[in-house]
DNA sequence: GTCAGTTGCTTCGAATTCGAAGCACACGCC
DNA sequence: GGCGTGTGCTTCGAATTCGAAGCAACTGAC
């Protein structure tokens, strides 16, 4: 057996399972509370967040599909969503005709910060009440390499595609 | 402002932000390779991984879906797809006529065992090249506690319902 | 220039997901 | 027993999700 199929030992399984029950369990709690406070969805939500924090407000539809990872078509569908609620705005990239510049209106801004508290309130609940001090520092140190590791990775928009070549 | 809703530090947000990336990251890949390897769904993987978990390899409908953290009617849909492959089967429970009792058969643990060593491979690769040892364990003890705590508060399936007292 | 291949986004169709509503059984309390 | 409430699962309808295919603009090689 190779080394690289070898089976998980324990210790790394139980560490596999809890990251991602850990992570499914917080986003449902997420979920929920953002849909009664804001009527945003857990997506939603992020991609208002991605916006607000890069410079001027703004991103490209790619760049944030890859930032929040989500499906192309799937961000299209929501950033239609966001606008017809005012809380975003679409308009072509001056330098490249085919970008979309997404950014974040004011009344995207308001709703962040409506639901913002709540939105804390759960994850410190869920989250960070189960934690020792310390425990934090601990947590995001390593999960911090993790996801650098992960992001080396092409991001799903450099997938290849058009295999025409075979009509 | 009251220490419920203070704003998060920046290690807390670093922590939650890496958490949720590395977590959506990580199920993308593996989302991946299953479909390729054994045409599975992550969630039809979880399933049958802990029906073979289970004792005689069989759990409550219920159960199951508190277990994968997963709506009871997204579980009947999935439980419909995995028994026409003849992946599992569904049979009433004899203690309860309204419970139905979810087995893996042999085909479910073969197929389990054909698309393991792939999946084994990319959670490698994606996770655990990433972590220094030691880093495992820490990162297991702390997430393990931090799902105790999680999994305290009342699973989906305790819901309340049944509003009809307003006709 | 121009032509083939690439890249950015949207449209499209199919599959999945969820909560609410519905159905049937179980369990109490009288 | 009989009735009201609670529980276990499925059905139903609507919303979301994804990849493939499509369209338009860009890029590089020649």
């Amino acid at each position: 057996m190779s080394p690289e199929t070898a089976p998980l030992d324990a210790e790394q399984l139980a560490a596999y399972f809890a990251l991602m029950e850990v992570s499914t369990l917080l986003q449902h709690a997420v979920d929920e509370h953002l849909r009664a406070d804001g009527d945003l969805s857990n997506v939603q939500f992020q991609i208002l967040m991605r916006l607000s924090g890069a410079p001027e407000g703004r991103l490209r539809m790619t760049d944030l599909a890859d930032g929040v990872v989500y499906s192309r078509s799937g961000l299209t569908y929501q950033a239609g969503l966001l606008e017809q609620r005012g809380l975003i705005t679409r308009s072509p990239a001056p330098d490249d005709e085919r970008s979309v510049i997404v950014a974040v209106t004011g009344a995207g801004r308001d709703l962040i910060a409506q639901v913002l508290p709540g939105h804390i309130r759960v994850v410190r609940r869920m989250l960070f009440n189960a934690l020792q001090p310390g425990d934090v520092e601990l947590l995001g140190g390593v999960l911090g390499q993790v996801r650098d590791h992960m992001r080396t990775a092409p991001p799903r928009s450099a997938r290849p595609r058009t295999r025409r070549t075979k009509p």
